[in-house]
DNA sequence: TCCCGTTTGTTCATGTTGTCAAGTAAATGA
DNA sequence: TCATTTACTTGACAACATGAACAAACGGGA
């Protein structure tokens, strides 16, 4: 983290584990008091005073004066973290568009923006990129730039391994866009970066383990294990796309028959039921309405959806034990719709010697890929530098 | 680990994190210079010489003065651990049998013993349990006591959850064993006490994450992510007996269709060859010699059970992205008889942006499982006490 | 043969880092 | 008012690891 944090320009403040862990203990839990956060911590409380010192006189740590519930002794006196100290940009690249926010230190989007992207030469997106990253640098310097798409890639690397839908493989994007815009830049797979913002600013905080499983043009799944977001061999994460539901339902388009991708992604549920009814105007949500209306087609098929679904939750929580599962991605919203479904596959297909996962629905915002990608490059910041 | 390492028996030397690891450093990957263990575990070469002292002066670490490689400057002194300094037994509790090892440092098998197990009772289990303990005692002293079973239990709670096989729920074993035998004793489950042995002495040293498959009476899974064995929620291991393999085929036990389990256990292939060819009295063994010879029905059998294996194998290889696959287990022989059919499978449902996951075949000696419970009191004690 | 470079391992002074003990601060409750 | 409880601070201290300097043990030239 080198000189991020500094008192003063001329006197940067080194960083140990001990005080890397507080700040994002107190990032992470809210405001706590310096005694909860040894408690938390195994540290002595004189260990806290000194290890919380040089944040507060450099301003990333508040004394909150928050009075907590009124309780014999004397008031702790909360500590927060000063979320405007720093910031951060995220985007997310798809195939056709470019989507960035600018977050603050506790993931709140400050600013957000878009380019189209014409096409996937590598001078034109760095070209995109570069020019989001100063338009979203108006407002002030950043501390770190973090990128997502789908396709293997990790914090670790500034190498974009393989990404089927920009047709790239060994592309050292990372460095490029360091290099042009002189910001701390790192990759990550889309799911993962989504997995980190539930584990630090959302449902997953408090858990040690826990799955996100994305719904939308596919299927992801992120898994966080003893407090560790897992990386796959070689950057990947859940490839829960083509897990199989049945061996004889509909083919996906890799020539699977029965995927769960052929059931449960928005792209599948419309066409099937556009084609069933020769309807090819209809939208996803006008499926998603049809069935909740109880429209036959519409019902049948978005009760296979949701069946599939709650098999691959059910699945991720047999071979992994998850404390929770979290539902995300563009297309949750069809949950309303198959529920039902969704929760008798997931009891039928849990282990019978365990009680199916706790199931968390997360309402999912446009912007969040892109904000996944700034909690990566916050959370690699803050952990790693 | 308090009195363990004792230089003299007034004198009991404290452990350090820092002792720690380096003593696992190398009883894990075996004998390594001073230096070599600095450089892996970030040290400066004269910590180790530090921390290795008051271990060579006790005996637990010795100068193994074998020559390295010829290379140029000062030739390195390689340090081993002297496995013979402390012993453990390990037990494995099936419905109706106790098998128990007593083992060195090194997880070698020094002696075995068995126990017919006439009923469940407590009494009864604890009375057989004692006895193994006391038998396996007399060439030395114990450190600890290892027992597994197939259910929820963990090291880290001296209590079994459930055993469905033997009946028992929130029995204090590790307890009750404790104070008969006074020495320290944990429970773990079968499964994860075999991945156990993987990690620190079989096919997973060296792989920060591998899975382990076990075939046999049934299917388990156990799972090492970030160099950490995954302990699913309430102590559960890789639940994948009930993976679904289509929806029309054998029905298990439970009344699912096409179950894993249906598929590939030992005794399901055994009952659907022999009621096949009305021959009840072919064993298992049997079986795979005959689809060897290309019997018809054994052949197609054991093909199903290889592609099903194959399909497990890749599922558990997509959600968690293991490094490597070792198949162990009872009836791992079976993979010799069925091995195109389960890499035909296993490269069929492996996603097809990754390639398909390393697996090792780990021939299965009858007392491994008691093996792996002595292998879960020795990490148990190494780095929890 | 004799130095030189190289790597290993040891010793000792130094410095960082967190704990312990003691004390101060700020509330509740009798 | 004063004891009790909990929070926080301060300074002495202990533990642990590092860095520098050095000894040891080898191979490889000149």
């Amino acid at each position: 983290m080198g000189p991020v944090f500094s008192q003063t320009s001329s006197d940067p403040v080194r960083l140990t584990d001990a005080m890397r862990s507080v700040f994002v203990e107190l990032l992470v839990h809210g405001p706590l008091s310096r005694a909860e956060v040894a408690r938390r911590l195994a540290l002595s409380p004189s260990a806290l005073t000194k290890l919380t010192k040089p944040f507060i006189e450099a301003g990333y740590l508040l004394e909150a004066s928050g009075e907590g519930p009124a309780t014999v002794g004397r008031p702790s006196q909360p500590l927060q973290v000063d979320a405007s100290r720093m910031s951060f940009v995220g985007i997310k690249l798809t195939a056709d568009e470019l989507f960035a926010v600018r977050t603050d230190l506790s993931a709140t989007v400050r600013m957000e923006t878009s380019r189209p992207l014409a096409d996937h030469e590598i001078d034109h997106v760095l070209g995109q990129i570069v020019e989001v990253v100063e338009e979203l640098t108006v407002p002030g310097p950043l501390s770190a730039v973090g990128i997502s798409l789908a396709g293997t890639a990790t914090p670790a690397d500034p190498v974009v391994h393989t990404s089927p839908f920009l047709g790239w493989s060994q592309l050292p994007l990372a460095t490029l866009v360091e290099e042009a815009v002189s910001v701390p830049t790192v990759l990550d797979n889309d799911v993962r970066a989504l997995t980190a913002v539930q584990q630090w600013f959302g449902e997953g905080v408090g858990h040690s383990s826990f799955a996100l499983v994305t719904v939308g043009a596919g299927l992801g799944c992120g898994l966080v294990v003893g407090d560790r977001l897992v990386t796959g061999q070689s950057g990947a994460t859940g490839l829960i796309g083509h897990l199989q539901i049945d061996d004889r339902g509909p083919m996906c388009e890799r020539g699977h028959h029965g995927c769960a991708r052929a059931y449960a992604t928005s792209p599948a549920i419309r066409r099937s039921i556009a084609t069933t009814l020769d309807r090819p105007e209809l939208t996803f949500d006008d499926c998603l309405a049809m069935a909740a209306d109880g429209h036959p087609v519409a019902r049948r098929v978005l009760d296979e959806a949701g069946a599939a679904l709650g098999q691959v939750v059910a699945t991720i929580a047999n071979i992994a034990g998850p404390e929770l599962v979290v539902l995300s991605g563009e297309s949750v919203h069809m949950y309303d719709v198959c529920a039902e479904a969704f929760h008798t596959a997931l009891a039928r297909h849990t282990h019978w010697t365990s009680t199916p996962v706790r199931v968390v629905v997360k309402p999912f915002a446009f912007n969040e890929w892109a904000r996944g990608a700034a909690v990566t490059a916050l959370q690699h910041l803050l952990l790693h530098r």
